[in-house]
DNA sequence: ATTATATGTTAACATTGTTAACTTTAAATA
DNA sequence: TATTTAAAGTTAACAATGTTAACATATAAT
């Protein structure tokens, strides 16, 4: 995995190493402690190395964003049990969004923001886009819970989005420090994930 | 209101016209066009004519999100007819919200945003807080709910938090343009809303 | 009328991303 | 194997930005 070569003048996998540090750099400092200096000093090259990988810093950043995206689908989705209750799986779904967001603030703001997204909003076809995938599973679970009569038959896709806006917000107003009640991040949760579910589940006959 | 004077070396009330410039300008281009350059040529003065009324930029970028809080207070608050039924005042209010979200996304961009936070966490105290004294008129929109028998008598802190949650949400998906139903608004908007509703109301006997 | 203070200007600096011209290693080809 | 070519890295310089220090001017105070 190390991939420092012996040899000096000629780095090895640069690109690769870049996009990590990069990685390590935001989530340590934010964004906007990734300076093209500070970087490539990390790995011992010169500053203008960079520009033989990426036209431009903003290029790199968007590789570390597409990573970033990919990390966090991995870990919405990958501890996952399949073989949960459909109302369960969309709770831990919901609850490991929030964890992420928690643990990897600088790197949720960097991959939500604004700031680059300008950029690349040429492939505004949604299947396209690096935070699709994530989402389109979301909308599958759901659809599964509808066919399961768990869900109200409604628009999964309304109703997805419904759910992301939720995470979404509590994310934010989290990591962001708008709500001061961090003891109690349990509860907030909980509050919100069955309200959520009120609303879009099938009424209960109790 | 114009308050350029005659006389040529004392502007007359920089400190104002700087916030107000400041203003325009991140709505028209966002926070990161505001260059000291470009805000004292549009005023006709010399780019450190600003350091005798702020310290720094970001003192100037403070008070503009302060001015940015007050704007978002009055558009939510100043419409709200306060004969309304509850329920449909706070459904009035959620609406306000997401308009001005998309009225002035970058406005509600940088007013929310992080970069500038970090500086003025001294003031943790909620009270002290200036995006504060709008969340607590909701705080007691739902707490008059609730003694009216609409909501839930639950923790109104909580849900307050989850109704902010589900706007700042659903604002921020809107504005960033993760969110491609842009014909839809309305429906996506009530969906969400009832959604809320649904969890925190108290049951109908229907 | 003189002094003091608030406000504004000019010149220079450090930090940032970026480009141009040059160098060195690895790969390709004869 | 020897030579050429392309990929990858370096150095030096630049433009844009926020900031500071030293100086200038207008208003307020005495």
């Amino acid at each position: 995995m190390n991939t420092k070569p012996n040899s000096s003048y000629h780095h090895g996998n640069l690109k690769e190493e870049l996009i990590i540090e990069s990685l390590k750099m935001v989530e340590s400092g934010g964004i906007a402690s990734i300076t093209l200096r500070e970087i490539t000093n990390r790995l011992g090259t010169s500053r203008t190395a960079l520009y033989r990988h990426f036209t431009s810093k903003e290029e790199l950043l968007q590789e570390v964003i597409q990573a970033g995206f990919e990390k966090l689908d991995t870990h919405i989705f990958s501890t996952l049990d399949s073989d949960l209750d459909l109302n369960l799986k969309l709770h831990d779904l919901g609850r490991a969004y929030i964890d992420f967001a928690m643990k990897n603030p600088n790197l949720y703001r960097m991959i939500f923001g604004h700031e680059l997204k300008e950029q690349r909003e040429e492939s505004c076809d949604i299947n396209e886009r690096e935070d699709a995938p994530g989402f389109h599973k979301l909308v599958d679970i759901i659809t599964d819970a509808q066919n399961a009569n768990i869900l109200k038959k409604d628009d999964a896709f309304m109703q997805a989005t419904v759910m992301w806006s939720m995470l979404h917000g509590l994310s934010n107003l989290l990591i962001d420090g708008h709500v001061h009640i961090v003891d109690n991040i349990d509860a907030l949760f909980e509050l919100s994930f069955q309200t959520l579910i009120s609303g879009i589940a099938v009424e209960l006959s109790e």
